[in-house]
RNA sequence: GCGGAUGUAGCUCAAUGGCAGAGCACUUGACUGUGGCUCAAGUGGUUGUGGGUUCGAGCCCCAUCAUCCGCCCCA
Protein backbone atom coordinates (compact mmCIF):
# COMPACT_ATOMS: atom_id res chain seq x y z
CA UNK A 1 0.00 0.00 0.00
CA UNK A 2 1.08 3.65 -1.05
CA UNK A 3 0.73 6.21 1.49
CA UNK A 4 -2.23 8.25 0.28
CA UNK A 5 -5.00 9.97 2.51
CA UNK A 6 -7.65 7.74 2.87
CA UNK A 7 -11.53 9.23 2.02
CA UNK A 8 -13.66 9.69 4.73
CA UNK A 9 -15.64 6.64 6.67
CA UNK A 10 -18.95 5.91 4.99
CA UNK A 11 -18.33 8.21 2.11
CA UNK A 12 -18.26 6.92 -2.02
CA UNK A 13 -16.06 7.82 -4.42
CA UNK A 14 -17.57 7.88 -8.10
CA UNK A 15 -15.54 6.45 -10.61
CA UNK A 16 -16.75 6.62 -14.07
CA UNK A 17 -18.61 3.72 -13.69
CA UNK A 18 -20.18 4.43 -10.56
CA UNK A 19 -20.89 7.94 -11.61
CA UNK A 20 -22.83 5.75 -14.77
CA UNK A 21 -24.85 3.79 -12.20
CA UNK A 22 -25.74 7.16 -10.04
CA UNK A 23 -26.76 9.00 -13.31
CA UNK A 24 -28.64 6.09 -14.57
CA UNK A 25 -31.11 6.28 -11.00
CA UNK A 26 -31.00 9.77 -11.07
CA UNK A 27 -32.38 9.93 -14.58
CA UNK A 28 -35.44 6.97 -13.75
CA UNK A 29 -36.01 9.25 -10.54
CA UNK A 30 -36.72 12.17 -12.66
CA UNK A 31 -38.68 10.77 -15.29
CA UNK A 32 -41.11 9.24 -13.14
CA UNK A 33 -41.43 12.39 -11.25
CA UNK A 34 -41.82 14.43 -14.26
CA UNK A 35 -44.40 12.33 -15.86
CA UNK A 36 -46.96 13.14 -12.62
CA UNK A 37 -46.08 16.52 -12.93
CA UNK A 38 -43.72 17.11 -10.10
CA UNK A 39 -41.59 20.21 -10.09
CA UNK A 40 -37.64 19.94 -8.91
CA UNK A 41 -36.40 21.51 -6.05
CA UNK A 42 -34.05 21.18 -3.21
CA UNK A 43 -32.90 22.71 0.08
CA UNK A 44 -29.49 23.50 2.05
CA UNK A 45 -27.11 20.80 2.50
CA UNK A 46 -26.51 22.41 5.78
CA UNK A 47 -29.21 23.51 8.36
CA UNK A 48 -29.17 24.44 11.97
CA UNK A 49 -29.46 21.58 14.50
CA UNK A 50 -32.61 23.11 16.04
CA UNK A 51 -34.51 22.01 12.68
CA UNK A 52 -33.85 18.73 13.30
CA UNK A 53 -34.02 18.78 17.14
CA UNK A 54 -37.92 20.04 16.91
CA UNK A 55 -39.25 16.74 15.57
CA UNK A 56 -36.91 14.55 14.26
CA UNK A 57 -35.89 11.57 17.00
CA UNK A 58 -33.19 11.95 19.54
CA UNK A 59 -31.06 9.45 17.97
CA UNK A 60 -31.15 10.98 14.99
CA UNK A 61 -29.98 14.27 16.16
CA UNK A 62 -27.48 13.15 19.01
CA UNK A 63 -26.21 10.15 17.45
CA UNK A 64 -26.49 9.91 13.73
CA UNK A 65 -25.94 13.89 12.79
CA UNK A 66 -22.73 15.43 11.60
CA UNK A 67 -23.51 18.54 13.56
CA UNK A 68 -19.98 20.84 13.86
CA UNK A 69 -19.64 24.52 15.24
CA UNK A 70 -19.26 26.73 12.28
CA UNK A 71 -16.80 29.80 12.71
CA UNK A 72 -19.44 32.05 14.37
CA UNK A 73 -20.22 29.30 17.45
CA UNK A 74 -23.43 28.36 15.81
CA UNK A 75 -24.17 24.69 15.61
CA UNK A 76 -25.02 23.26 12.26
CA UNK A 77 -25.54 19.89 10.45
CA UNK A 78 -25.08 18.15 7.32
CA UNK A 79 -28.82 17.23 6.38
CA UNK A 80 -29.71 14.06 7.90
CA UNK A 81 -33.15 14.18 5.96
CA UNK A 82 -35.03 16.18 3.52
CA UNK A 83 -38.63 17.00 5.65
CA UNK A 84 -38.12 19.39 8.00
CA UNK A 85 -36.49 21.48 5.24
CA UNK A 86 -39.30 20.89 3.19
CA UNK A 87 -42.32 21.50 5.81
CA UNK A 88 -40.22 25.21 6.72
CA UNK A 89 -39.73 26.42 2.94
CA UNK A 90 -43.76 25.61 2.39
CA UNK A 91 -44.62 27.37 6.03
CA UNK A 92 -42.30 29.94 4.86
CA UNK A 93 -44.18 30.77 1.52
CA UNK A 94 -47.54 29.15 2.18
CA UNK A 95 -49.33 32.20 1.27
CA UNK A 96 -48.17 32.58 -2.10
CA UNK A 97 -47.63 28.78 -3.16
CA UNK A 98 -49.85 27.34 -5.70
CA UNK A 99 -51.53 23.90 -3.94
CA UNK A 100 -51.23 21.34 -4.17
CA UNK A 101 -47.75 21.79 -3.96
CA UNK A 102 -46.02 18.67 -5.81
CA UNK A 103 -42.29 18.55 -5.64
CA UNK A 104 -39.35 16.20 -5.72
CA UNK A 105 -35.91 16.01 -5.15
CA UNK A 106 -32.46 13.82 -5.28
CA UNK A 107 -29.52 14.91 -3.01
CA UNK A 108 -26.71 14.53 -0.69
CA UNK A 109 -27.53 13.40 2.72
CA UNK A 110 -25.39 12.32 5.91
CA UNK A 111 -25.97 10.10 8.97
CA UNK A 112 -23.09 8.92 10.92
CA UNK A 113 -23.87 5.35 11.20
CA UNK A 114 -21.69 2.66 10.94
CA UNK A 115 -21.45 1.72 7.58
CA UNK A 116 -22.42 -1.84 6.11
CA UNK A 117 -24.14 -3.18 3.15
CA UNK A 118 -26.90 -0.91 1.75
CA UNK A 119 -25.99 1.91 4.00
CA UNK A 120 -22.93 4.54 3.95
CA UNK A 121 -22.51 8.04 6.08
CA UNK A 122 -23.25 9.73 2.83
CA UNK A 123 -25.48 8.82 -0.01
CA UNK A 124 -27.94 10.40 -2.33
CA UNK A 125 -31.54 10.22 -1.55
CA UNK A 126 -34.78 11.01 -3.64
CA UNK A 127 -37.78 12.64 -1.99
CA UNK A 128 -41.31 13.08 -3.72
CA UNK A 129 -44.34 15.18 -1.86
CA UNK A 130 -47.07 16.46 -2.21
CA UNK A 131 -48.95 18.89 0.06
CA UNK A 132 -52.84 20.03 0.66
CA UNK A 133 -54.52 17.52 -0.73
CA UNK A 134 -55.80 14.71 1.82
CA UNK A 135 -57.46 12.12 0.43
CA UNK A 136 -56.52 8.08 -0.07
CA UNK A 137 -56.39 9.09 -3.46
CA UNK A 138 -53.21 11.73 -3.78
CA UNK A 139 -52.10 9.02 -1.13
CA UNK A 140 -52.69 6.73 -4.11
CA UNK A 141 -50.91 8.98 -6.55
CA UNK A 142 -47.71 8.88 -4.76
CA UNK A 143 -47.45 5.27 -4.62
CA UNK A 144 -47.91 5.01 -8.58
CA UNK A 145 -45.46 7.18 -8.45
CA UNK A 146 -42.88 4.72 -6.51
CA UNK A 147 -44.60 1.76 -8.57
CA UNK A 148 -43.75 3.85 -11.80
CA UNK A 149 -40.07 4.20 -11.19
CA UNK A 150 -39.93 0.23 -10.16
CA UNK A 151 -41.22 -0.57 -13.32
CA UNK A 152 -38.63 1.56 -15.19
CA UNK A 153 -36.16 0.28 -13.91
CA UNK A 154 -37.54 -3.16 -14.55
CA UNK A 155 -38.24 -4.24 -11.39
CA UNK A 156 -41.43 -6.06 -12.02
CA UNK A 157 -44.16 -6.75 -9.05
CA UNK A 158 -42.68 -10.72 -8.90
CA UNK A 159 -39.46 -8.43 -7.70
CA UNK A 160 -40.27 -6.15 -5.89
CA UNK A 161 -43.53 -5.21 -4.19
CA UNK A 162 -45.02 -2.30 -2.06
CA UNK A 163 -46.40 -3.07 0.97
CA UNK A 164 -49.41 -0.50 2.14
CA UNK A 165 -50.97 0.14 5.80
CA UNK A 166 -52.86 2.91 7.35
CA UNK A 167 -52.09 4.16 11.33
CA UNK A 168 -55.70 5.19 11.64
CA UNK A 169 -56.96 1.43 10.96
CA UNK A 170 -54.07 0.33 13.29
CA UNK A 171 -54.82 2.77 15.74
CA UNK A 172 -58.51 1.93 15.91
CA UNK A 173 -57.52 -1.83 16.19
CA UNK A 174 -55.41 -1.26 18.85
CA UNK A 175 -57.84 1.03 20.63
CA UNK A 176 -60.81 -2.26 20.43
CA UNK A 177 -58.27 -4.25 22.38
CA UNK A 178 -57.96 -1.75 24.77
CA UNK A 179 -53.97 -1.15 24.11
CA UNK A 180 -53.88 2.59 25.84
CA UNK A 181 -52.36 5.40 23.63
CA UNK A 182 -49.40 5.57 25.59
CA UNK A 183 -48.39 2.28 25.01
CA UNK A 184 -48.50 3.40 20.91
CA UNK A 185 -45.21 3.87 20.29
CA UNK A 186 -43.98 0.94 21.96
CA UNK A 187 -46.29 -1.30 20.23
CA UNK A 188 -45.23 0.49 17.00
CA UNK A 189 -42.07 -0.96 17.74
CA UNK A 190 -42.97 -4.11 18.76
CA UNK A 191 -44.65 -4.62 15.61
CA UNK A 192 -41.37 -3.37 13.95
CA UNK A 193 -39.36 -5.90 15.53
CA UNK A 194 -41.74 -8.96 14.42
CA UNK A 195 -40.39 -10.24 11.58
CA UNK A 196 -36.65 -10.20 13.10
CA UNK A 197 -37.46 -11.96 16.53
CA UNK A 198 -38.26 -16.00 17.80
CA UNK A 199 -41.80 -15.80 17.99
CA UNK A 200 -41.27 -17.29 21.54
CA UNK A 201 -38.98 -14.05 22.56
CA UNK A 202 -41.72 -12.01 20.46
CA UNK A 203 -44.16 -13.23 22.77
CA UNK A 204 -42.16 -12.53 25.76
CA UNK A 205 -41.07 -9.20 24.96
CA UNK A 206 -44.93 -8.09 24.21
CA UNK A 207 -45.69 -9.47 27.80
CA UNK A 208 -42.77 -7.58 29.05
CA UNK A 209 -44.13 -4.41 27.39
CA UNK A 210 -47.20 -4.80 29.29
CA UNK A 211 -49.53 -6.50 27.11
CA UNK A 212 -51.78 -9.10 28.52
CA UNK A 213 -52.13 -12.79 26.81
CA UNK A 214 -55.70 -11.45 25.19
CA UNK A 215 -53.91 -8.32 24.08
CA UNK A 216 -51.12 -10.26 22.71
CA UNK A 217 -53.42 -12.62 21.12
CA UNK A 218 -55.52 -9.71 19.82
CA UNK A 219 -52.62 -8.39 17.96
CA UNK A 220 -51.27 -11.65 16.40
CA UNK A 221 -54.62 -12.05 14.66
CA UNK A 222 -54.48 -8.62 13.15
CA UNK A 223 -51.23 -8.95 12.39
CA UNK A 224 -52.03 -12.10 10.00
CA UNK A 225 -55.33 -10.61 8.71
CA UNK A 226 -54.42 -9.72 5.57
CA UNK A 227 -58.10 -8.62 4.37
CA UNK A 228 -58.18 -6.44 7.69
CA UNK A 229 -58.10 -3.07 4.81
CA UNK A 230 -61.40 -3.80 3.94
CA UNK A 231 -62.45 -2.42 7.14
CA UNK A 232 -61.07 1.18 6.48
CA UNK A 233 -62.95 3.18 3.97
CA UNK A 234 -59.62 4.78 3.45
CA UNK A 235 -57.73 1.79 2.32
CA UNK A 236 -60.59 0.71 0.17
CA UNK A 237 -60.66 4.29 -1.89
CA UNK A 238 -56.72 3.97 -1.94
CA UNK A 239 -56.85 0.58 -3.65
CA UNK A 240 -59.39 1.47 -6.43
CA UNK A 241 -57.58 4.51 -7.30
CA UNK A 242 -54.06 2.07 -7.61
CA UNK A 243 -55.94 -0.08 -9.74
CA UNK A 244 -57.21 3.03 -12.18
CA UNK A 245 -53.35 4.09 -11.99
CA UNK A 246 -52.97 0.75 -13.32
CA UNK A 247 -50.26 -0.16 -10.29
CA UNK A 248 -52.28 -2.22 -7.99
CA UNK A 249 -49.74 -5.29 -8.66
CA UNK A 250 -47.21 -3.47 -7.33
CA UNK A 251 -49.31 -3.41 -3.72
CA UNK A 252 -50.12 -5.42 -1.14
CA UNK A 253 -51.54 -4.46 2.05
CA UNK A 254 -50.18 -5.72 5.16
CA UNK A 255 -50.67 -4.94 8.64
CA UNK A 256 -47.20 -5.59 9.89
CA UNK A 257 -45.49 -2.55 8.02
CA UNK A 258 -45.93 0.60 10.77
CA UNK A 259 -42.67 2.81 10.07
CA UNK A 260 -40.59 4.70 12.89
CA UNK A 261 -41.57 7.32 11.80
CA UNK A 262 -43.19 9.41 14.15
CA UNK A 263 -45.04 11.66 12.07
CA UNK A 264 -46.73 9.89 9.90
CA UNK A 265 -50.75 9.75 10.37
CA UNK A 266 -52.66 7.79 7.86
CA UNK A 267 -51.30 5.56 5.24
CA UNK A 268 -48.14 3.87 5.19
CA UNK A 269 -46.17 2.54 2.52
CA UNK A 270 -42.78 0.80 2.08
CA UNK A 271 -41.22 -1.17 -1.08
CA UNK A 272 -39.17 -3.99 -0.55
CA UNK A 273 -37.52 -6.73 -2.97
CA UNK A 274 -39.14 -9.98 -2.58
CA UNK A 275 -36.45 -12.05 -4.07
CA UNK A 276 -33.28 -10.34 -2.80
CA UNK A 277 -30.59 -10.98 -0.11
CA UNK A 278 -31.00 -7.34 1.23
CA UNK A 279 -33.75 -6.93 3.84
CA UNK A 280 -33.74 -3.10 4.25
CA UNK A 281 -36.86 -1.10 2.19
CA UNK A 282 -35.84 -0.02 -1.26
CA UNK A 283 -38.12 3.12 -0.30
CA UNK A 284 -40.79 4.64 2.45
CA UNK A 285 -43.25 6.92 2.87
CA UNK A 286 -46.57 8.11 4.10
CA UNK A 287 -49.11 10.62 5.24
CA UNK A 288 -48.28 13.63 7.42
CA UNK A 289 -51.67 15.76 8.55
CA UNK A 290 -49.46 17.78 11.83
CA UNK A 291 -45.83 18.59 10.31
CA UNK A 292 -46.82 22.12 8.93
CA UNK A 293 -48.04 22.90 12.25
CA UNK A 294 -45.25 21.93 13.88
CA UNK A 295 -42.79 24.18 12.44
CA UNK A 296 -44.78 27.38 12.57
CA UNK A 297 -47.04 26.90 9.81
CA UNK A 298 -51.02 26.92 9.14
CA UNK A 299 -52.21 23.03 9.23
CA UNK A 300 -51.43 21.41 6.23
CA UNK A 301 -51.29 17.43 5.13
CA UNK A 302 -48.65 16.08 3.00
CA UNK A 303 -48.09 12.96 1.67
CA UNK A 304 -44.22 11.92 0.71
CA UNK A 305 -41.83 9.33 0.10
CA UNK A 306 -37.68 8.60 -0.02
CA UNK A 307 -35.39 6.62 -1.54
CA UNK A 308 -31.56 6.24 -0.94
CA UNK A 309 -29.80 5.33 -3.66
CA UNK A 310 -27.78 2.55 -2.27
CA UNK A 311 -30.41 -0.40 -1.86
CA UNK A 312 -31.67 0.41 -5.06
CA UNK A 313 -28.10 0.27 -6.35
CA UNK A 314 -27.45 -2.89 -4.96
CA UNK A 315 -30.30 -4.31 -6.51
CA UNK A 316 -30.47 -3.09 -9.30
CA UNK A 317 -26.50 -4.65 -9.76
CA UNK A 318 -27.47 -8.09 -8.43
CA UNK A 319 -30.53 -7.82 -10.77
CA UNK A 320 -28.70 -6.97 -14.30
CA UNK A 321 -30.80 -4.26 -14.74
CA UNK A 322 -28.24 -1.21 -14.90
CA UNK A 323 -27.12 -0.82 -18.60
CA UNK A 324 -23.46 -1.88 -19.81
CA UNK A 325 -21.01 0.70 -18.78
CA UNK A 326 -19.70 2.61 -21.90
CA UNK A 327 -16.21 4.34 -21.05
CA UNK A 328 -16.10 6.68 -23.62
CA UNK A 329 -18.97 9.25 -24.12
CA UNK A 330 -16.94 10.21 -27.72
CA UNK A 331 -17.89 7.20 -30.53
CA UNK A 332 -15.42 8.61 -32.93
CA UNK A 333 -11.28 8.48 -32.28
CA UNK A 334 -9.17 10.24 -34.54
CA UNK A 335 -5.51 9.05 -34.52
CA UNK A 336 -2.34 11.10 -35.19
CA UNK A 337 -0.38 9.96 -37.47
CA UNK A 338 3.10 11.56 -36.82
CA UNK A 339 4.34 14.72 -35.70
CA UNK A 340 3.88 16.52 -39.09
CA UNK A 341 -0.19 15.30 -39.50
CA UNK A 342 -0.71 16.16 -35.67
CA UNK A 343 -2.36 19.68 -36.48
CA UNK A 344 -4.47 17.90 -39.23
CA UNK A 345 -5.93 15.49 -37.23
CA UNK A 346 -6.92 18.37 -34.51
CA UNK A 347 -8.55 19.75 -37.32
CA UNK A 348 -10.32 16.75 -38.37
CA UNK A 349 -11.59 16.29 -34.98
CA UNK A 350 -12.75 19.79 -35.12
CA UNK A 351 -14.79 19.55 -38.11
CA UNK A 352 -16.70 16.15 -36.92
CA UNK A 353 -17.11 17.87 -33.31
CA UNK A 354 -18.91 21.42 -35.05
CA UNK A 355 -21.17 18.89 -37.14
CA UNK A 356 -22.83 17.35 -33.91
CA UNK A 357 -20.52 14.18 -33.07
CA UNK A 358 -18.95 13.21 -29.79
CA UNK A 359 -14.71 13.11 -31.33
CA UNK A 360 -11.89 12.28 -29.42
CA UNK A 361 -8.40 12.70 -30.58
CA UNK A 362 -5.03 11.21 -29.65
CA UNK A 363 -3.65 13.79 -27.36
CA UNK A 364 0.05 13.37 -29.34
CA UNK A 365 1.70 11.16 -32.07
CA UNK A 366 1.96 7.62 -31.13
CA UNK A 367 2.40 4.25 -32.79
CA UNK A 368 -1.10 3.77 -34.31
CA UNK A 369 -1.23 0.05 -32.52
CA UNK A 370 -1.39 1.57 -29.27
CA UNK A 371 -3.43 4.71 -30.54
CA UNK A 372 -6.06 1.65 -31.92
CA UNK A 373 -5.88 -0.09 -28.50
CA UNK A 374 -6.60 2.69 -26.61
CA UNK A 375 -9.91 3.16 -28.91
CA UNK A 376 -10.75 -0.54 -28.28
CA UNK A 377 -10.31 -0.15 -24.26
CA UNK A 378 -12.72 3.29 -24.66
CA UNK A 379 -15.81 0.68 -26.43
CA UNK A 380 -14.93 3.53 -29.12
CA UNK A 381 -16.98 2.47 -32.51
CA UNK A 382 -14.65 4.50 -35.13
CA UNK A 383 -11.13 5.38 -35.52
CA UNK A 384 -10.25 7.45 -38.61
CA UNK A 385 -6.56 7.89 -39.83
CA UNK A 386 -5.24 10.68 -41.40
CA UNK A 387 -1.87 9.78 -42.60
CA UNK A 388 0.55 11.05 -45.89
CA UNK A 389 -1.71 8.64 -48.66
CA UNK A 390 -4.54 10.30 -47.13
CA UNK A 391 -3.70 14.19 -46.94
CA UNK A 392 -2.48 13.60 -50.73
CA UNK A 393 -5.63 12.45 -52.02
CA UNK A 394 -8.22 13.90 -49.80
CA UNK A 395 -9.22 10.40 -47.98
CA UNK A 396 -9.97 9.56 -44.31
CA UNK A 397 -9.34 6.05 -43.37
CA UNK A 398 -12.96 4.99 -42.09
CA UNK A 399 -12.01 1.75 -39.49
CA UNK A 400 -15.47 0.40 -37.99
CA UNK A 401 -14.15 -0.87 -34.30
CA UNK A 402 -16.63 -3.43 -33.88
CA UNK A 403 -16.21 -5.34 -37.28
CA UNK A 404 -12.50 -4.49 -38.05
CA UNK A 405 -13.88 -3.02 -41.39
CA UNK A 406 -12.07 -0.23 -43.08
CA UNK A 407 -13.03 1.84 -46.00
CA UNK A 408 -11.09 5.14 -47.58
CA UNK A 409 -14.04 7.79 -47.56
CA UNK A 410 -13.55 11.01 -49.37
CA UNK A 411 -13.25 13.76 -47.09
CA UNK A 412 -15.92 15.86 -48.42
CA UNK A 413 -18.23 12.45 -47.22
CA UNK A 414 -16.57 12.01 -44.10
CA UNK A 415 -19.32 13.53 -41.83
CA UNK A 416 -22.39 11.65 -43.60
CA UNK A 417 -20.74 8.17 -43.69
CA UNK A 418 -19.55 8.25 -39.91
CA UNK A 419 -22.83 9.25 -38.93
CA UNK A 420 -24.01 6.24 -41.15
CA UNK A 421 -22.12 3.81 -39.60
CA UNK A 422 -22.74 5.30 -36.25
CA UNK A 423 -26.36 4.42 -36.52
C1' G B 1 -22.05 1.71 21.00
C1' C B 2 -21.40 -4.18 20.52
C1' G B 3 -19.72 -8.77 17.93
C1' G B 4 -17.25 -11.57 13.82
C1' A B 5 -13.93 -11.73 9.60
C1' U B 6 -10.13 -9.74 6.46
C1' G B 7 -5.63 -6.52 5.32
C1' U B 8 0.66 -9.44 0.72
C1' A B 9 2.18 -6.20 -6.71
C1' G B 10 -2.57 -1.69 -10.06
C1' C B 11 -6.61 -6.04 -9.44
C1' U B 12 -7.88 -11.24 -7.65
C1' C B 13 -5.22 -14.24 -4.53
C1' A B 14 -0.95 -17.97 -3.04
C1' A B 15 3.29 -18.75 0.21
C1' U B 16 5.05 -25.66 7.40
C1' G B 17 8.41 -19.66 11.52
C1' G B 18 13.61 -20.36 6.76
C1' C B 19 15.40 -16.75 -0.81
C1' A B 20 7.97 -12.80 -1.27
C1' G B 21 5.11 -15.82 -5.73
C1' A B 22 1.08 -16.81 -9.63
C1' G B 23 -2.86 -15.25 -12.89
C1' C B 24 -4.82 -10.88 -14.91
C1' A B 25 -3.39 -5.78 -15.99
C1' C B 26 0.76 -2.68 -17.62
C1' U B 27 5.46 -1.84 -20.84
C1' U B 28 8.34 -3.79 -24.86
C1' G B 29 9.07 -7.19 -28.85
C1' A B 30 7.48 -11.01 -32.59
C1' C B 31 4.42 -7.04 -36.34
C1' U B 32 8.24 0.62 -38.86
C1' G B 33 0.25 2.20 -41.67
C1' U B 34 -4.00 -0.90 -37.69
C1' G B 35 -7.09 -2.89 -31.70
C1' G B 36 -9.28 -7.77 -29.98
C1' C B 37 -6.35 -13.72 -30.56
C1' U B 38 -1.37 -16.02 -29.69
C1' C B 39 3.77 -16.31 -28.01
C1' A B 40 8.14 -14.23 -25.48
C1' A B 41 10.63 -10.90 -22.32
C1' G B 42 10.30 -7.00 -18.78
C1' U B 43 8.50 -3.27 -15.00
C1' G B 44 6.11 -3.54 -10.48
C1' G B 45 6.70 -5.05 -2.83
C1' U B 46 8.89 -0.97 3.80
C1' U B 47 3.50 -8.00 3.35
C1' G B 48 -1.95 -1.55 6.47
C1' U B 49 0.85 0.94 10.71
C1' G B 50 3.68 0.66 15.50
C1' G B 51 5.74 -2.44 19.07
C1' G B 52 7.06 -7.50 21.01
C1' U B 53 8.73 -12.91 20.89
C1' U B 54 12.62 -15.51 17.95
C1' C B 55 19.11 -17.10 15.39
C1' G B 56 15.23 -15.85 11.81
C1' A B 57 8.27 -13.14 11.36
C1' G B 58 3.94 -12.26 5.56
C1' C B 59 3.00 -16.28 9.29
C1' C B 60 3.13 -16.19 16.51
C1' C B 61 1.72 -12.16 20.54
C1' C B 62 0.00 -6.97 21.84
C1' A B 63 -1.76 -2.34 20.21
C1' U B 64 -3.66 0.67 16.41
C1' C B 65 -5.91 1.99 11.69
C1' A B 66 -8.87 0.60 7.58
C1' U B 67 -12.39 -2.35 4.95
C1' C B 68 -16.31 -6.00 4.79
C1' C B 69 -20.43 -8.75 7.32
C1' G B 70 -23.91 -8.71 11.29
C1' C B 71 -26.30 -6.41 15.86
C1' C B 72 -28.25 -1.68 17.81
C1' C B 73 -30.74 2.25 15.28
C1' C B 74 -33.34 3.43 10.97
C1' A B 75 -35.87 9.86 10.72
Amino acid sequence: MKKTIASVKGTREFYPEEMALRNFIYGKVRAASQMFGYQEWDAPFIETIDLYAAKSGEELVKKQSFTFEDRGGDLVTLRPELTPSLARMIAAKQGSLTFPVRWWSFGPFWRYEQPQKGRSREFFQWNVDMLGVNSPEADAELIAIGATFLRSVGLSPERALIYVNNRRLMDSEFDALGIPVEKRLDVSNLVDRRTKMEPAKWDAYALDLGLNQTQLDGLKSILENFDLWKKSDELTRLFAALEALGVKEYVKFDPNIMRGLLYYTGTVFEAFDVTGSLKRAIFGGGRYDNLLADVGGQPLSGVGFAMGDVVIGIILQEAGLVPDFVPSPADVLVTIFDESFWMNSYALARELRESGLNVMVFPEPAKLPKQFKFADKMKMKIALVVGPDEVEKGLVVVKNLGSGEQVQVRREALISFVNETLK
